[in-house]
DNA sequence: TACGTGACTGGAAGCGCTTCCAGTTTCCGT
DNA sequence: ACGGAAACTGGAAGCGCTTCCAGTCACGTA
């Protein structure tokens, strides 16, 4: 190792004597406390400046019990569904708000057993001060073992059959809703849809709220065929769903990868999108600009998500009551619809 | 907050009282360290499993000077560059190296200049064992802090006009070659490219191997346009060339995404690929697969760059020698050469 | 002048763990 | 039976910081 001169960095202990006072004092000029005097101030700030100190992050963890780490945790079985877009979007939101903090972002995957069990020791082992989960499963253990290792934590999105006690999730309902609105709003009454999985919060949510638009406008819903958020799934599902509603005139399609599955398909089957067929997708990602033609979508901010997530759980740590929060929805126009 | 219980995690003198031993002895057992009787482990196991106690992270980190974190660097100006999916991948790698071991992942998004001073407190405050920087440019003040802080440092990637001590690299200037070489190989001869900026690492190296390999093939580079590795800078790189080089019969492309525009550019002025043109990407992204024709492109293991520079940070925090790495890259064939 | 008040100070006790060291025990070979 | 090495043990000194507390001091008031 090129391991810099084995000289150790000043201490606080030294900073003290350096400047005459006590370490007591050193350490309240640090930390902005009350009752110190402005001679004592200055020598102390002196010393500090002369001796290039900084506080070691580690012994101050240890004295005031509070590591200036919270960590993101992305449980889930799939170790590639990190690489969707979604979570560097959340990252970077959690990363902003962050920034106007002395806290800093640990990352874990916890998609296998292994990583799964890094995290419970993590939060066990009081190596953060909360926690941001996300992706997991309604019988994750991981919401148990929060519970229990009393770690402030907050959710993104909901597990399906569990209502945690603090989450920030988009208003999928909602934005499923307007979407459906907006088809029937350009007169068309055989909308079907695409569903994600209907085993996950989202899909099932997403579908709930084209289903409500539906029924509040007097029309049955038409047609259903569950996808699976991919592309791929997307094209096979509005396969199916052209083979069994051939006279469909719009597709909601839970997702815009979804959506650029059933353009590609509809296209191929001579329907022109979206004279014969309107689309709408949902997430607002860059590839709806690129369909053709351009698909109109809900747009849910995926930074705002994350952002709000850390403001939660800052809150949390310095003990505030919060309450969980929806994220609105809106609709973006382009060609598709 | 709902804060469990208040009752605090039991410590080790705890442990070792119930166990009848002392501190040192509990100690010892927990960190497997040799001169411990049997009879001694099993009181302090049997004490341990019975406390459900855990060894406090804080703590043990102050008492040996380990904090057990490695942190991520991305330095940048955009703070947008993150959404790249190349950083997912890089995290994936990543995480998968260092879930064999107790290390924990910071992730350090230093794009403003809070954000940065927000990174040099953390070093210099030896809040991580180590950091594998990436994306920063040559006279990023970052380099000069890390080595002054004394922290074990790899690289991802080469800043330009730098060469840093550890650095793990995709072979870019071999990739470039070979896809050079490629178009070479099926007849063409006045093969162009689009280059990324030229005043990034990358985008000089990948430039580089086409040169290199034009010159041993005995032809003259045929024509040069700067892009920056969008696709929209693709399209106008090709546009350009389009018009400069009217007979140009292939186009290496140094990303995926200026290859898309390029294809979609070629595709408006007539030119069918790859009978007329020949073209080649470089990254082998998603979108590779997806382009019509699919892109014939040269295919770097992101993932393997985020686990060798782990492995390499590892070795370097443990005091091992090392050398620095260049991963290989190969040719992908997909229709557009 | 005496006294209560409040600002300021440093000593000392932690925070929970590792590790050095000196002392004790055990177990050999002889 | 005995000397010595090797295995084991617990006391104590840290790691570097925060914070409680008891004490000092200067001040304004009665």
């Amino acid at each position: 190792m090129a391991a810099a001169a084995p000289r150790r960095q000043p201490t606080l202990d030294q900073v003290a004597e350096r400047a005459g006072v006590s370490r007591s004092a050193a350490s309240r000029v640090i930390n902005k406390a009350p009752h110190v005097s402005r001679a004592t101030r200055d020598a102390v700030e002196r010393a500090i400046k002369e001796m290039g100190y900084l506080p070691d992050r580690t012994a101050r963890a240890l004295a005031t019990r509070q590591t200036g780490i919270v960590a993101l945790a992305v449980s889930h079985d799939d170790p590639e569904l990190f690489a969707d877009p979604f979570f560097a979007q959340v990252i970077v939101g959690v990363s902003a708000a962050l920034e106007e903090t002395d806290l800093h972002l640990l990352l874990c995957l916890a998609s296998s057993g292994r990583g799964r069990s890094r995290l419970t020791n993590l939060l066990q082992t009081r190596g953060v001060d909360g926690v941001m989960l996300m992706a997991l499963r309604g019988d994750d253990p991981l919401t148990h073992i929060v519970r229990q290792a009393g770690v402030p934590a907050v959710y993104g999105g909901r597990p399906l059959h569990f209502e945690p006690q603090w989450y920030v999730d988009s208003d999928n309902a909602g934005g499923a809703r307007l979407a459906t609105e907006h088809l029937i709003g350009l007169g068309r009454t055989r909308v079907v849809t695409i569903t994600g999985q209907i085993c996950t919060e989202v899909g099932e949510a997403r579908y709930r709220g084209y289903r409500e638009a539906m029924i509040m406008a007097g029309l049955t819903p038409h047609g259903t065929a569950e996808g699976d958020f991919t592309e791929a799934g997307g094209a096979a599902a509005m396969r199916t769903l052209l083979d069994r509603h051939p006279d469909l005139d719009a597709v909601f399609a839970a997702s815009d990868n979804m959506a650029a599955g059933a353009l590609r398909v509809l296209a191929e089957a001579g329907r022109s999108v979206p004279a014969d067929v309107a689309v709408v997708g949902f997430d607002d990602l860059q590839i709806a600009e690129r369909t053709e033609p351009p698909l109109t979508t809900v747009h849910q901010s995926i930074q705002d998500l994350g952002k709000e997530m850390t403001r939660m759980l800052l809150g949390l740590i310095a003990g505030q009551e919060r309450s969980s929060i929806i994220l609105p929805t809106r609709l973006v126009q382009r060609g598709s619809a």
